[in-house]
This record gives structure tokens, C-alpha cells and sequence, in this order.
DNA sequence: TTCGAAATTTCATCCAGATCAAGGACTCAT
DNA sequence: ATGAGTCCTTGATCTGGATGAAATTTCGAA
């Protein structure tokens, strides 16, 4: 069924010959180095733990616009995103497509309880991944209740990511969705201690328009509307800078936060 | 904020004072006859541990229309619904409601990491649920893998859900919209052992144009039309008897199945 | 630097579903 | 039974966002 099955460098983590020099606050293996930690479902996890994780772990990238995981296909692993942009999908037979959210550096991807994963992850950008054995993850996770809980507080985030998405495909205009859609990717790019106002768009119109809902004509209007309003510029295409992130809250629909 | 305040009927579970003569198959608490134990998060408990969270459970009894749990409101308490049908819903500050879903015997409700609820809950029908307050709750989840396990498929799997029903609100048509909901009703009730053919409709139009994201004419004027094309017929406005299960498949936009 | 394909924006038109406005049909309490 | 209120349906009209088509802009590769 994949049309051009996906190919990935990968190689063991907690093996590589590393040629450092520096003895003190050498790592045992590349997790304890890791930057997306601290955000990562690893940051359960006690060092003895995160070693155990890393061991059956393979360190994995994916060139952008490649396929991570096909909607349909046997769920053999699951992953952990370290670097870049990831969107998940859902298609219908006649083509129409659904985004049902993007990852980012310390999300985690792949977790079903079913023999086959429910939709298709793509890489957006370039990507890096931890690659995790399926089955090997999930032995793990009968071992460490942490790792379980913190798995489960992911997954009720998530729910609740999914909740208010589905008030926004569902009773937000054009105007609404496209403000909020440019506030969520500001907030979590602060989150991540990364630049939140000039914000990056690493997708393209297309993937926001099948995010939100919309066709990239109406996304293309609905930020040329805010930039008419003195809300926002766009200095490139995949740069949109905010210049009155309160205002554009208002147009939100939302409640203030 | 609660305009007015949720009275429910409330008692412990496990102590009542049962009065049945035949000795036999007595059941310790009334967990072990549940009807719903076996499609609940209960059915991954041993007897004892049953035992455990009929300890900490009150049976909560509420009126049709009534409000279960507040978005917004302390998460306190942590449910499961015996008997019913529940809306969970999200609302915008002009108004705009969209549903998120329907729960029915069964399900579990209230389980959030957060402060906070993320949603409102409210009694479609006269309910009943067994209450657990979360702090006990959480403790017996830190007891029993088995039942973190058991929290942590079901949040997949609602997960899961949620991404078709986003497929469902960002991209199908009215039609399809209403024809994957039917179905939907008809499967959920055949998998619980309940009549799925003429199926049961315990909420009203405007229920179930929020679900979709649509309006009550359009909800209406949908199910006119896959009446006039000989696909179902309407015994009485909350009863949906459908002639030709297969030819709404094909109606949903989706794979077949 | 220039070229060419792809992405984005812009413009004109259309239509599915919303909105506005009545009618009917249940339902339940009297 | 009866009537009132609610829920559901039907009809007429409007409109936000889709569709179709084409200009621009962007950007990587030669």
C-alpha cells in the first residue's frame, strides 16, 4: 500500500563512540544529553529508568515530506519527536484531508492500543526521532508506573487539545480559527523557550488550511483581513510576526485565559 | 458561576442493606452485579480490588437535563455511568456550543491531570453514576497497574475517536455528517447488546447539531432526505429505523469498514 | 544570476448550509 | 380529553467560505 516506503537513517542510541574529552559531567548514554527531555515523556523517569529506555532505543531522521507512519499500518513502534515539525492526518477515499495536529520537539507519537495506527504521520521539516519498539516500550511501561502515569497525563492533555480543536472545526469562523491557530503556535513556541513573537510557520498553507478546517484561499483572506487590521505583518510566507497578540485573543472567540 | 447548583441523590455503595435470601452466588458488593462492569474501566479489576473501589464509590442518581460536572469547576470527583445517556459540551462567550461527545453505560467521565474540568457534563436522560472523589481515586490508580493500564487504552481509544470526529466536523458534508452519526448510534448500541436497529435517539435536534456542527434545520432537513431516498425512516422523532445499513455506509465519506 | 516549478495571493462566481420566519406535531400536566 | 409549551419540520432568503481560474511571489537548483 505505501507508495515509497519511507527510509530512514538510524543507529543505536547509549552505543555511539563519542570523542569527547571532558570527564566530569559525562553522560552514560546520549538521553542524559537529550535537549526535549525535560518536555519528553522521559522526564518521568529516574536515571537508573531513562537508561533502560535509551537501550532499546534507535535514534531515527526522516528527511521533510517523508511518511512516519501510515494510517492503517501495523503499529509496530512508537517515537519520541526530538526535532522538527510533524503533522498527523486522516484522509477520506475521495481525497479530502484532515490534520488532526502538528508535533513538535518532545512529543510523543504512536501510542494506540490497537493493532494499527489511526491516522498518518508525516515529517513537515526534517525530523529527528527516538524509535521505540513497540512491544519492548510496553514492557517497559508495566515496570515503571511513572512512565505509565506520565503517559496517561499526555493522553488526557491531548483529549482536551482534541476537545477544544473540535469547538474550533465546529462552530468558529474563518477569522476565529485563523487567530487562534497563530496564538496556539505562539504560546507553545514559548513554552518551549523558543522565539514566540516573529513566529516560524514550518507548514505550509495547505496543512493549516486542512488543520482548520478551511481551503488555503480562505487562510491566505483571513490573514491578509488581520494584516489589514494592523494585527499582524507577514515578513515571508512562514513568518508571521504578531503585532497585537491581545487584540488578536479577542478574535479568538475564546474566553480571555 | 452555577446558576444552580446540581442536587443529586447520593449513597454509599456497598453498604446497602440488601435484604435477598438466596444465599449462593451472593454477591460482597454491589460492584460484582453491576450490568456495566464488563464494558467499564472495572472490568480490569480483580474481586479485592473491586472491593477497594466500591469502598470509595457513592451511587449518584441525577435528573434528566440536570448538570453532572462545570468547565471550569474544581475536578473533585471522578465518575462512572451506569445508566443513561451524558453530554459532555464546550462553550464559546456569545453562545456557540459545540458537543464533544455522548457517553453512555459504561463510560468513564471527569478523569483530567488539570485543576480544573475542561468541559461541561450534563444528563441527557435521568442518569446514574458511581462517584469516586479523585484524590482516593488516584491513590487506588497508583495501587492498581491494571487499572492505570486499563485509563490509559481508554484515553487512547477516546483519543482515537476524537481525531474521527474532527475528520468528521473539518471535512464531511451535512449528509455525511448525519449518516456517520446514525451509524455510529446503531454500532455503539450493538456493541452494548442493545436493540441497534430501530435505534434510539435520547437527545434532541439541537443536540445533535451541536455534535456535527450544524443546525437543527440542517440536521432535519438531512435526515428528510435520506428518508425521501429510502434509507431510513422515522417511526417517531427520537426513533431512526434504517432500511438500508450498508447504503449509509457508503453515505459516511469513509472507508468502508 | 537566472530559470522554472511550486507556493501563495488575488479575483470572480457559486452554493451548501446558515438565518429568518412560520407551521405542525409531540408531550405532559391539568 | 385539552391546551400550552416545547420540539421538530418546512419554506424563503442570505452569506461565508468553497470553487475555478489566473496573477504573483518565493525559492531552490542549475
Amino acid at each position: 500500500m505505501p507508495p515509497d516506503k519511507l527510509i530512514m537513517t538510524s543507529s543505536q542510541v547509549g552505543r555511539g563512540t563519542e570523542t569527547d574529552t571532558i570527564r566530569p559531567p559525562r553522560p552514560r548514554n546520549p538521553c542524559h544529553a537529550c535537549d526535549v527531555r525535560e518536555m519528553s515523556v522521559c522526564s518521568s523517569l529516574e536515571p537508573a529508568e531513562l537508561d533502560r529506555l535509551s537501550a532499546i532505543a534507535s535514534k531515527v531522521t526522516v528527511d521533510a515530506r517523508a511518511t512516519i507512519i501510515y494510517e492503517g499500518e501495523e503499529a509496530d513502534n512508537v517515537f519520541n519527536l526530538t526535532l522538527g515539525t510533524v503533522r498527523l492526518s486522516k484522509m477520506l477515499p475521495d481525497g479530502r484531508r484532515q490534520i488532526t495536529g502538528f508535533l513538535f520537539p518532545g512529543d510523543f507519537l504512536g501510542l494506540v492500543f490497537t493493532e494499527t495506527y489511526g491516522y498518518t504521520a508525516e515529517a513537515v521539516t526534517a525530523v529527528s526521532l527516538c524509535r521505540f519498539p513497540r512491544w519492548k516500550f510496553e514492557a517497559l511501561l508495566s515496570k515503571f508506573p511513572h512512565l505509565e502515569k506520565r503517559l496517561l497525563s499526555i493522553a488526557s492533555n491531548e483529549l482536551m487539545a482534541a476537545q477544544d480543536q473540535m469547538l474550533l472545526l465546529g462552530r468558529k469562523s474563518s477569522q476565529e480559527k485563523v487567530a487562534s491557530f497563530l496564538l496556539m503556535l505562539s504560546r507553545r513556541a514559548a513554552r518551549h523557550g523558543l522565539p514566540d513573537n516573529p513566529i516560524d510557520l514550518p507548514m505550509n498553507r495547505a496543512d493549516i488550511a486542512d488543520y482548520l478546517g478551511l481551503t488555503t484561499e480562505t487562510v491566505s483572506r483571513a490573514l491578509k483581513r488581520l494584516h489589514k487590521n494592523g494585527l499582524l505583518t507577514l515578513p515571508s510566507p512562514s513568518q508571521v510576526a504578531l503585532l497585537q497578540p491581545e487584540a488578536l485573543e479577542e478574535l479568538t472567540g475564546d474566553d480571555l485565559p
